[in-house]
DNA sequence: CTGTTAGCGCTTTCAG
DNA sequence: CTGAAAGCGCTAACAG
């Protein structure tokens, strides 16, 4: 009889509804729930369950009855429930440390811009791994500590750290995680990361196609900053480093700012050409002071920066620039840290960065 | 005995994590679930269950025990099951609307900016009333409407949506939701909005007491934005109309920098001696065309933007605008809507910008 | 003010 | 390959 009702498409939905509750009493309002759903596909409820979760070991046309008969009832699994049953949390906790770091480079917490995306990246990754987004800010060791009898979360996915200190708390909490974005020097945990030394290269070819013989690079803290050291690693194996000016000092805008009044006379003698920045809000300053000096930008000298950052269409010109792809890397960490819950294995991918071309550079 | 184990202290953990599952099996690794604590606490699990929902509905001693004894054998209600048995999902959406506009005057989109404050803004409050932030973008009417069979959330906030057409799909749900940010003309829905007048308003004033007598002011899109017919209303409640000069035309950076070539004329003759521009990437856009035509601001002109930018630090001095303190509408925003969930009222809250003084206005 | 009882919807043994 | 039974941790009647 429960077959000849199906055959009749989507008016069962009020059979169902009239009939709904017989044993189980009220449920969620408008719902039919795991078990409805079994008797009116004529199988078990362990039936239905292995069809969500393991449908390699139903009988296929088992699954295809029970797939067929959930779509024509609006059947969804409630996530709440199994949750409850799975003993997890059904949580991937969204990490960001604010920290009180020992020098502080950025005016302005620029990365915010780039927030935007992840956050809607994580959300859209999650879903589809019925996993939801938690998120926490931690200030201290002990607020990652603290994590460990919290139970909000299965796994942590960690925006943007490589302190050592910091990584070995989270080792504590006895759960996966993955460190991304700038992590690349990161051992024996998870990470998902950007090749800061494939970008620096990207740049200086980039330069180099143009034409480019005498690069100037202005960036800082290179020895307290990995990424940094990196990217300047890959911009010299291009161009030889006897051949390169660097400048290891202040960055930000007006960092950028002093670093451009230093060389505005190579540039006007013709020793430099061309300016590799270590991001872009440095570059910001940089050419601030070029074009305050009257320097013509690029006839007289090329420049890019690094982030892709949008703050710099306030500037005249296009900046030529380096994208990191931070989706990619994201979406890419989470399904990395939702496969280690199971298998608990540590993984460690590192995603290319790409030019991004602009005015700023005479090709 | 039970009591008596209880006043040694936190050493009992390890006594409790011995005896526990005496019953009940296994429950999640190192926690202790509601039945134990109540058997440690000399209490039913029902007395524990109100200690966290409706303490006022028990003994003031026992709450303080029950709380007491909580803490220290670090149990922590599990939502999970809480959400579960209440039949909720424990979430409240929120809701971005995607949809292809008949106009579209942003090159970029500028509201990431603020995307990341005001997330995470939103996962804080969340956390405090025990609620979890879910996300959805939808791209079309039909995105909306299928959200009333997903039950996926008890309650909707919507970023930033005024159009009517929307309002409509989202009454169709019967769920609360709340519509923030740019959405006073809204009636009969709950909103959690910025007030466009009273900005407006203060950006004239500033202006004014800066000495400014001659104003220019800069907009676009005037008849389809309400948003910015308020601005300029609440503009022209300081400045008599008539002595305003409104340019209504494109906006954003390219569209400021045709209306800034348009006043230039103004400005040298002495005609304008000051510009209020609907939001800052128009300023930008202004200030460029005012820099190349060798306008000096603030001597010759004052400007003050909207929206608190942060892109304007890639101009050559600090930008004056307003703040519409996002942070302080979304959080609003949760509350209310969690409210709702209960009591199904409509509310109505309106938040006041306030100046961001800056270097482009001569005081 | 407090406790007892009966599940919420799902998954996981354990037997076929 | 399939199903029955036993709960996950919590809360909402109901009855004191």
């Amino acid at each position: 009889m429960i077959c000849i009702i199906i055959n009749h498409g989507t008016s069962y939905k009020k059979v169902i509804m009239a009939k709904k509750n017989s044993k189980t009493g009220v449920n969620k309002p408008g719902k039919i729930n795991r078990k409805q759903l079994a008797e009116l596909a004529g199988v078990s409820e362990t039936t239905v369950s292995r069809v969500y979760n393991n449908p390699e070991l139903v009988a296929s046309d088992k699954v295809e009855l029970v797939r067929k008969t959930a779509a024509e009832v609006g059947y969804v699994p409630d996530k709440t429930a199994s949750v409850l049953r799975r003993k997890g949390t059904g949580n991937i906790l969204f990490l960001e440390i604010k920290m009180q770091k020992k020098y502080d480079w950025t005016q302005i917490s620029y990365y915010n811009w780039f927030y935007a995306d992840i956050v809607r990246t994580l959300f859209k990754q999650m879903e589809s791994h019925m996993y939801q987004l938690r998120h926490y800010q931690a200030e201290s060791i002990a607020d990652i500590l603290a994590l460990k009898n919290m139970n909000i979360c299965d796994a942590i996915l960690v925006f943007n750290v490589e302190d050592k200190e910091i990584v070995e708390a989270l080792k504590t909490l006895e759960m996966p995680f993955i460190c991304c974005h700038h992590t690349e020097k990161l051992n024996s945990v998870s990470i998902c990361a950007t090749d800061n030394f494939y970008g620096g290269m990207l740049a200086a070819r980039y330069l180099q196609q143009a034409g480019c013989k005498k690069p100037v690079y202005i960036t800082g803290f290179l020895k307290e900053t990995f990424a940094h050291s990196q990217r300047l690693n890959g911009f010299l194996s291009v161009f030889a480093k006897k051949n390169v000016a660097v400048l290891d000092g202040k960055i930000g805008i007006d960092g950028g700012f002093e670093a451009g009044k230093k060389i505005i006379a190579s540039i006007k003698n013709a020793e430099a050409d061309c300016i590799g920045v270590v991001n872009d809000l440095t570059a910001i300053g940089v050419i601030h002071a070029l074009i305050a000096a009257g320097i013509k930008i690029p006839e007289q000298v090329s420049i890019i920066g690094y982030d892709n950052l949008p703050f710099t269409i306030a500037l005249p010109f296009k900046l030529a620039t380096v994208d990191l792809f931070l989706n990619r890397i994201y979406a890419t960490a989470v399904d990395l840290v939702i496969k280690s819950i199971r298998n608990e294995k540590i993984y460690r991918e590192v995603i290319k960065p790409a030019i991004v071309p602009g005015e700023s550079v005479r090709l």
